[in-house]
DNA sequence: TTTCAGATGTAAGTTGTGCTAACAAATGGC
DNA sequence: GCCATTTGTTAGCACAACTTACATCTGAAA
């Protein structure tokens, strides 16, 4: 196709408002603009092929024979262009939002708050997907994650999402270290974790405590780590969302609280343009983690 | 049709040509623009839909899925569109120009010169329409007509083409006038005017001859008068293209040559653009009789 | 008829899109 | 290794497209 003999689309299109209402003034109307703009671009249009494309007709343009031809072809191409926009904008609004996230900030910080997006949004579908590895976010189609680290994923963008909100607790009744001084010196203390809670972990190593040589019981989910850590078998590195209902109630004490500077959760995404619906579930991310 | 979500058309059409070349520089070069123009247009509307459309590969882009679907759409509606332009544009380069002309005109200046045209543009046809009457342009399918007057023809425009060359001319013998005073003011003169040449009846009375007390002989043809005034029998008012050969070979003299103020040949045309085969002639009617 | 609302016609001035220029970085063939 | 060719990105400029403003025309209602 050579663009070269071929006037300008702003003024095909219009022309092809024009021949769809038949008159300029419905023209501009369509188009969002003055009737003076749709008079240019027809005059420019018929200074350009050097012939007249339609006449005035008392209140009302008429086209002429060969505005007639031209319109005819005018108007199948828009609405094959416009029928593909649509089409592509329909597909990417019914696209579920993909979000990949650690289990822990899953289960101790968005489950608790998805609600409010739902009932917001009850046309977009959000589809957790947990998992702790930094998979290749294309090529398993997923949206946006929510990473624990210090910031810095390469090819990625990241921004902060909450506060390092951890706390290392313990139950009342355990004794065996009062302050963080404590943690990390002292062997035999029993650290339980769940398997799948890596960011305790980091988070740990990040305050000073070195799991290397004070051990570490690893249990296969959250809820058994909780268990044990209130029946005072030993610490638990916890979100302090989680566990702030049994610090109220005074079934578990924290023994410390506080940053691992630059270390927290972050919203991960490809440089790419995210998708409407992603978008959506985004900005609600950040309203909800900054009104926290 | 509802143009408020539709992308600009310049950044759809550039995505096109890049989905047809299969890369950025491909549709540079096919737009006649430069590579970041289209790169530009490309993020515009990976950020307007969301979605990246296509991807880096090599040297080269590949779409994505969404992207292929819309390239699909955006093909067959550019394609529409540019068959209706050219069908349009075929159409009237086809179309031969229609000249409406006086009978003198194109007797002493155009036939003379039009040869010239021909040669230069040997696609576009002419076909000269000889007439007086300034009949309704738009309505006998006339491009252009070149009319004798004061250059004013309302709803028309008219542009000057030759400037005012009317001479009359009597054979050597003729003697019973030898100034343009002795010319209105006597009677007894004999005129002679092609039935056709209405052109030189206006001169004549611009510059001081009143044919209605001087009388003046009808012919038929233009040539019958000339024969009548190379054989003395009396005066004429003759274009100086067509006489300029007897006045240098003797055969007939001028007795009077000389400006009616904005009397002259003009061209007259609608407002309406000109169909390109009828802008070529202008330009070289343009040209030729500037460089007279 | 006059009057009025709504249409087109056109000039002049403003604004924002779309472009270029210029550089950086990656790829693939030599 | 080099070199040609591609994509990526920014800053700044030009002009197309638009608005504003006013004139003119049409058709219907008073």
């Amino acid at each position: 196709m050579d663009w070269k003999d071929i006037p300008s689309l702003a003024a095909l299109r219009a022309f092809d408002a024009v021949a769809r209402s038949g008159s300029l003034s419905g023209a501009a109307r369509a188009l969002n603009v003055t009737h003076a703009a749709v008079s240019q671009h027809l005059r420019q249009l018929e200074a350009e092929f050097g012939e007249p494309l339609a006449r005035r007709e008392g209140q009302g343009m008429v086209l002429t024979e060969a505005g007639h031809d031209l319109a005819a072809a005018l108007g199948e191409g828009f609405t094959r262009i416009a029928e593909g926009v649509t089409r592509l904008r329909a597909r990417q609004v019914a696209r579920p939002v993909v979000v990949a996230l650690t289990p822990s900030f899953a289960e101790s910080w968005l489950m608790p708050r998805i609600g409010g997006f739902w009932t917001a949004h009850p046309d977009v579908e959000v589809r957790l997907v947990p998992g702790i590895g930094m998979s290749d976010l294309r090529r398993d189609g997923i949206d946006m994650a929510i990473r624990f680290g210090a910031g810095s994923w390469p090819g990625l963008r990241a921004e902060p999402l909450t506060p390092n909100r951890f706390a290392v607790v313990a139950a009342p009744g355990y004794t065996k270290a009062r302050s963080l001084a404590d943690l990390g010196k002292l062997r035999g203390h029993d650290w339980f974790f769940s398997r799948a809670a890596m960011e305790q972990r980091l988070w740990g190593r990040a305050v000073g405590v070195d799991f290397d040589t004070v051990g570490a019981r690893e249990m296969g989910s959250n809820g058994m780590v909780m268990s044990a850590v209130r029946a005072g078998l030993g610490l638990s590195i916890q979100d302090m969302a989680l566990v702030r209902p049994d610090l109220a109630s005074g079934q578990l004490v924290s023994l410390y609280e506080g940053d691992a500077e630059g270390l927290g959760y972050y919203l991960v995404t490809r440089p790419d343009p995210l998708a409407p619906g992603a978008r959506l579930f985004r900005r609600w991310l950040r309203r909800v983690a900054a009104g926290d």
